[in-house]
DNA sequence: ACCGGCGCTGAGAGTCCCCTGAGAGCGCCT
DNA sequence: AGGCGCTCTCAGGGGACTCTCAGCGCCGGT
């Protein structure tokens, strides 16, 4: 298992190595944002473990370019921010996993072995299909670049459609999900596919007749 | 989004109950292990909230049991053990994270998201056969690379014959299997095979005099 | 070649699927 | 209290889809 480790100082980053290693894995090394930007790019890692206060870039901006570009390596966030926020921003960009300094390395350990023993397949943050972009963490909807503004169960069912684009997702599934009761009567949807198709445009939500909607063309 | 709460504390499961369905999410509560262990395995959630302390059989056995019976829905552990070796332990044991109590809620909706981002829906299999494709979840049917498009009802007999080439199925087969009652008239059958060989072209579905019908060559 | 029966097809009626406007109930904010 | 936004129900209408029916063609056996 190769592990990346972006971390400016010294201290820390050498007894990271050496712990990690100690463990089986191969560990690099990287200074600063950018080189550690570069190297998780195209080093073909297993995990990183990213310092937030980075010289040169932040490992915020880190983490949210690196699946901005598509890539999807487990990353596993070591700041000295404790602040909740903090944390909820980290996760938000794209990291899997936070860790607040001063931490525990069996810790550390046990949580890079969760991340490396899940299917590294994971979805962008963001939602994305059809010209429609919506932002689960601050509820924002875009559609060509201009704002729309939804209410929660218009938001979720929107959601839901993204999240499954280009598939076409049935009442009955839109009921279990968004409404929690799959023998609901269907019209309900039918009445938000209505509202959403009013804010978001009247093609961006395909019907299909006898198997539910569809995003986008 | 369904997510599973298993606490046995009224008013913590009371408070998580609230604080997701207002986030969108839908909630069911479970209060001891067993029957938590049980709503895990067969309830469908896309995520399950686990609290270590339950009575009938502790968080570490649920999460244990769950992946060893080849489960893996995610997992967050919430715990009032604040122990570095509790932690790791449930993580080992196969949590997907773990979080200590008393915790903050934003985090917590952060984590919860980026275990959910993890793992895409499986799709169901694309199924080809003499030019034919038809992709269950995108609805869509393409013939030669060209779009035809299907009443709900010829699709589900297209994807029958499809699912069945090279092999010959008889009408009754069709007529139990997409209408449900085998004693019907065999004519809807032949009916809806001759609207499909008209949107497909005349010789995609070959006709087996007495035995049935059978996708091209 | 003839005949019986299986399969094909055009037309039409009925069904049911989906869309929409109106409005009631509810909670929240002013 | 009043207004407002959100959610959901209801009923009507339009149109796609489904199915039946009846007549005809064609295949295979004798």
């Amino acid at each position: 298992m190769r592990v990346l480790v972006v971390e400016d100082e010294r201290g820390m980053a050498e007894a990271l190595r050496r712990g990690l290693a100690a463990e089986g894995f191969v560990v690099e090394v990287a200074r600063d944002g950018p080189s550690g930007l570069d190297a998780a790019r195209f080093g073909g890692f297993d995990a990183v473990l990213l310092d937030v206060m980075l010289p040169g870039m932040s490992g915020y901006t880190v983490v949210r370019t690196l699946r901005a570009e598509g890539v999807w390596v487990p990353v596993l966030m070591v700041s000295a921010k404790d602040g909740e926020y903090d944390e909820a921003d980290g996760l938000d960009y794209g990291a899997d996993d936070y860790l607040t300094k001063p931490f525990s390395f069996v810790v550390l350990l046990a949580r890079l072995r969760a991340l490396l023993r899940r299917d590294p397949a994971p979805r962008p943050a963001v939602l994305q299909a059809g010209g429609i972009r919506l932002d689960p963490a601050t509820r924002e909807v875009t559609v060509d670049g201009g704002r729309a503004d939804l209410a929660p169960r218009e938001f979720l069912v929107l959601q839901h459609l993204l999240a499954a684009a280009p598939a076409v997702v049935a009442k009955e599934t839109l009921l279990s999900q968004v409404w929690g009761d799959a023998s609901d009567d269907p019209n309900v949807v039918e009445v938000y596919v209505g509202y959403l198709r009013r804010k978001l445009g009247r093609e961006r939500i395909e019907t299909v007749r006898g198997a539910g909607y569809r995003i986008g063309p």
